[in-house]
Parts: C-alpha cells; structure tokens; sequence
RNA sequence: GGUCAGAUGGCCGAGUGGCUAGGCAGAGCUCUGCAAAAGCUCUUACAGCGGUUCGAAUCCGCUUCUGACCUCCA
C-alpha cells in the first residue's frame, strides 16, 4: 500500500508516499476560476488528480477529495468587461455576477462529468466561505502579520520571512524577487512590493461585495485556499495540488498564511502538474490562445479540424506524464482517437473472451509475460503515476488479447489464474484507474439483440454465397456509423 | 535580466549507463468471397562539442535552441 511514490514539488524529489493518518488521505486541489468558460488547460490539474484520487482509492486508501471553485473576488477586470459588453443592452439583460459564475460552474462541473471526473468528496466556493477566509486575515492581522491600507489588507511578506522561508516551495529569494518585481499600478499601497492581498477594497464599480471589519471589499486570490483547506482538511494534510503557474505565488504565499494562522505547515507532499501548449506556447486566457473545452467537443475552433471526444481528451492528457508539458494538435488528437478506441475494443474483447484449458498447451515463457505486463500497471504508477507506461502495458496486453480473439495464439498458454487475474487487472485499470469508457451506450440489450439478427442473417447469406445481401448488410451498417468485424471467432461489431 | 525545466525515430511521446516503451502514420505478409477489423514483420532515434567509463542517447561540463515562472492564469 506504501509503494507508491510521488514528486514531491517541496523536496524536488520522488518520495514514498506516507499519508499521516492511513488509510486516510486528505487531498486538496486548486480548481477553476469561473469567471469563463472552462478551456483544455482546466482540464490537466482535474483528470490529473482524479487519476490521483482513483489510483489510491484502488490501492485501498479513504480519500476525501476537496476541490474549491474561485467565484470570487480576483476578477474584477473579467466582470467589467462582460459590463461593458452588455453596456447597450437593459439592464434587466445584464448578468448578476453570481449569475455568471453559476453559469461557468455549472458548464465545469458537466465538463468534469463528461470527462469521468469522479466527483469530489467536498466542492467549496470562495463566496460561501466569506467568513472563514474574514476570521483568518483578522487572525494573522492579530498575529502581527499583516496590515491595513485604505480598507485593504496585505500580508506582510517581509516580515514573515525573517523567520520562515519564503520561496521555498517555488525556489526562489526574496532579495531577488523584491529587486526583479516590476512597478505595477496599485502597488502604492503594500509596504514592500512582495506583499500580497488578503482582502481588498472594493472600488464603486466592482459587483462582488462583502462587509468585513476593513470595510467593503472582496478577499485576496490566496486566502480562500488557506481557509478552505485548513477548515475541511487541516494542516498539515497530505496532498495538495495544482497547476505549475500556481506555484508562484498563489502556493507560496497559501504556505506562508497557513503556517502563521494555524502554526503548522499546509500540506507533506506538494504536488504539480505541467501546461498544455499549443504550438509550443501556454495555453491561457491572458495570451488569448485557449480552446474552450465545447469547443473542443464540438469542433467548433480555427485550430480544430474535427470534433473530439471527452474521452479522446482524456486519453490525450493520460499519455503524456503529468509533468511533461502537453502540446496540442490536431495529429496528436486524432493518434488518441484512433488509440483509445483501440484499447477499448480490447477491453471488450477481453469481456467475451471464454477461457479454455487444454494442459498441453501452456507456455511458461508466454504466461510470465503476461504476468509481468499485468505486474507492469501497478508498477508504473507507483513511480509517480506514470500513465503512460500504464497505457503502453495495456496496448501490449491488447495484442495478446487480439492474438487470442483470431486465435493466432492460443488463450490456453498462459493459466487460468494468469487468465483471471489479467480480466480483473486490465478491467481496473482502464475503467477505475486510467477512468476510460465507452461514450457510446452499447449495453443496450434490445441493440444487442438486434445486432445479433443482422449478423446472423448476413451470415446466412454468406453462407449462400448471396454477397449482394450480406454486403448491403455490412455497407448500410457503416453508412449508419456501425463496423462489422469479422473474425476468427464469429463477427464482433462496434460503434 | 533572474530562477527552473526541456531538446528522443515521419508525427506524438515514455524510459534507461550495456538487454534499447507505446500510440499514430507508412510498407509488406497472414486471415478473408471482396473489403474492413485483427495479428505478425519492417524503417532503429535520442540537439552539438568535449570529458568520465570496458561501454553513454542515459553521468559531468560547455554551446545552441525551446518553453515555463518572476504579473491574473490550471
């Protein structure tokens, strides 16, 4: 159960995963900001860590999984903007501002299901934790920590890392970070340009409001992560993760929050997954280069010569390893495609696959192979959930499940207990760790029964050498988006 | 400018001091009434230059190039 290891961003090293309180497992992940549309980069850190949260719940750990949604405060620049778009239109037209992050919360969430996101154990929100995130900045104001400017209140940087070591996390020094910081508008008010927001005053046009002892205002960006996390997890807990763009400053400075108001450290293992680029470049809201993800199923984008599928999204992110950046295209795209539904065949193959035992033709050589591929996904992804050579020893076992389907080897060389252990294997692997399935509904018993007399009478036609019926069968099949496969054992169909 | 990652075959991408993933694309073969599907085989790669080593693409150094972070970002 301990086995596993993970890149812990903290150490700079793969470490073996010791959760404080086994089997339970406290994760915390740093969700969407739902002033837009959820795009492709969204999704890394989210099928990410569900393949973090699914693998230990498999390895037998209790996880409770919380995710917040940020539907306050840091966005005002967005909320002007749709103001201004709606400018000429009713009032009574324009969007509420919980309206609008309802809407993109709503379009997230159906997004995280399309892509068989499991669900988090607790989803918190910025706004329903208004005073909580409150508490704690009075808190470490109380503690010296911190400082008030013109309703604002900053966090004092400087004086935090007299004692402690701001930067860590990040690599980085504070020297340097205080001369390399560029003069930014609205910098007049912290005391030295490391500070960072806790709360801030909310000029007349900002719509998101609260009442707090400084007045008016809305919390800083890093503050709800410190409050919810702490409030739902503790601290420390075990696994806190994000995207690599977070780690400065939004997790330095959670880290530096956390430990003067509770005392103690966010989290033991800091985990970080990389960027998905497009044409070499981040894909982010700021560089205007992000395919939102219905574009993505809907092919509706210049880049995009084709619609994909959830699915195919989240095989194109699991063959990559979560630390690699992820470039986009449009080749990569259609190869994942093509791959998946590769795997998937296999795995239903692999369903209807009936073993026979005929002694004499056990191969020790080809059973130990297939033991060690099976051996091979748990390995894999003991070594820092390396998905990718997960996947690579699923589409070797595909072969072999291929090979036996058209018997060019027999299923009865390798045991039956090899046999049951690969169907209970491969089956976990695919649909409750890797979390891929069919997106097409084939369970349908009345299209099963159906498919069943359509190939038995193409059969027969075969059979009377009648190849007009049988292929207008086959031909009428595909133009309505059904293959026929043919094989050794009997004919198969797919969608 | 500072800090940190990378550079792998036609494309994408793992990994490793010697046995050298996987996917997609391409070629050939097997199966097949034809086709599709599937299987098998094939093209043998690690930016450049030095160094360490019996041996490096893998370790070390330098060079070039690319990207990320330093400001809201997943």
């Amino acid at each position: 159960m301990n086995s596993l290891k993970i890149y812990n961003t903290l150490t700079r090293e793969k470490e073996i995963f010791n959760p404080i309180h086994s089997p339970y497992v406290g994760m915390y992940l740093c969700g969407p900001t739902v002033s837009g549309e959820s795009h492709l980069g969204h999704i890394r850190p989210a099928v990410t860590f569900d393949i973090i949260n699914r693998y230990l719940k498999y390895l037998g750990y209790i996880v409770r999984y919380v995710r917040n949604i940020t539907d306050a405060g840091h966005f005002e620049e967005e909320g002007r903007e749709s103001q201004d778009k709606v400018a000429n239109k009713a009032r009574l037209e324009q969007l509420e501002p919980m309206e609008m992050v309802t809407r993109y919360t709503n379009l997230y969430r159906d997004a995280m299901d399309k892509l068989n996101v499991l669900r988090p154990s607790i989803e918190p929100t910025a706004t329903g934790h208004i005073v909580e995130q409150i508490n704690m900045i009075e808190d470490i104001m109380s503690k010296g920590f911190a400082y008030e400017v013109n309703g604002s209140v900053y966090f004092d940087v400087t004086r935090y890392a007299q004692e402690n070591d701001y930067g860590r996390l990040s690599g980085r020094k504070i020297g340097e970070m205080i001369a390399g910081s560029r003069e930014l508008e609205g910098q007049g008010e912290k005391r030295n340009p490391a500070d960072f927001a806790l709360w801030k005053n909310a000029p007349p046009e900002h719509l998101m409001r609260w009442r707090s002892p400084w007045g008016e205002g809305f919390p800083g960006w890093h503050i709800e992560c410190s409050a919810m996390s702490s409030k739902y997890l503790g601290a420390p807990f075990d696994i806190h993760g994000g995207g690599m763009d977070l780690l400065f400053p939004h997790h330095e400075s959670e880290i530096a929050q956390t430990k003067i108001a509770v005392g103690k450290p966010v989290a033991n293992y800091w985990v970080h997954n990389n960027m998905i680029t497009i044409k070499g470049q981040k894909m982010s809201k700021s560089l205007g280069n992000t395919i939102t993800i219905s574009q993505m199923t809907d092919g509706n984008h210049l880049l995009l010569e084709q619609a994909y599928s959830p699915m195919t999204l989240r095989f194109f992110i699991l063959q990559t390893h979560y630390r690699s950046t992820l470039d986009f295209s449009n080749e990569v795209l259609m190869a994942a495609e093509k791959g998946l539904q590769r795997l998937l065949q296999a795995q239903r193959t692999l369903k209807d696959l009936a073993y026979n035992e005929v002694d004499s033709d056990f191969n020790q050589e080809e059973d130990n192979i297939v033991k060690q591929l099976i051996d091979s996904c748990t390995v894999h992804m003991n070594d820092d959930l390396n998905t990718a050579m997960v996947l690579a020893s699923l589409f070797e076992l595909s072969s072999k499940i291929y090979s036996w389907q058209n018997a060019q080897l027999k299923i009865s060389s390798i045991s039956r207990e090899t046999f049951v252990l690969l169907l209970k294997t491969f089956n976990d692997f695919v649909s409750d760790v890797l979390g891929l399935k069919d997106e097409i509904t084939v369970d349908d018993s009345k299209m099963n029964e159906l498919m069943d007399l359509l190939i038995a009478l193409r059969k027969e036609a075969r059979e009377k050498k009648d190849f007009h019926t049988s292929d207008k069968i086959r031909d009428n099949l595909k133009k309505i988006g059904i293959q026929l496969k043919d094989g050794k054992e009997g004919t198969t169909w797919g969608v």
